[in-house]
DNA sequence: TAGGTGACGCGGT
DNA sequence: CACCGCGCCACCT
């Protein structure tokens, strides 16, 4: 697939990310079919490539770090909305992906490959 | 064209 | 847990 098309997967997968829930860079790469792209999820994300309605706030790195919180419009913005929707983010931006991680079935996985094998991307 | 960068991740120490 | 090296890959000088 094409970089336009990795980033429209990207944004289907964001849609399937439950509220109260966090997911990884490495997840969504993988989700999206290129389990080794996971740093150009970040890249994705930081430049708005996966749509403006996409919950960026969602997605941390695989040590449940808020490592990208410095992009948001406030530094404190990410922990905000994760703490409004009940997920705890520790004071030093962790959160325990054990209790908060999406935890994605293979269900869930086939479905997202059903999508994109629709919409031809 | 070559080389540097980074919202990443894994394995080793 | 921290730190480090390495592999990864689209972008950007």
């Amino acid at each position: 697939m094409n970089q336009m098309d990795f980033y429209k997967r990207i944004a289907l997968v964001g849609e399937k990310i439950p509220a109260g829930k966090v997911a990884t860079y490495g997840q969504i790469a993988l989700l999206c079919g290129k389990p080794n792209n996971s740093r150009q999820v970040g890249y994705a994300l930081n430049r708005g490539k996966a749509g403006k309605g996409f919950p960026a706030y969602r997605v941390l790195n695989s040590k449940g770090y808020l490592s990208g919180a410095a992009s948001f419009e406030t530094p404190d913005m990410q922990r905000r909305l994760l703490e409004k929707e009940g997920v705890k983010v520790s004071d030093d931006d962790k959160v325990d992906l054990k209790k908060f991680g999406w935890h994605h079935t293979l269900e869930e996985a086939k479905t997202l490959y059903e999508i994109f094998e629709k919409k031809g991307i």
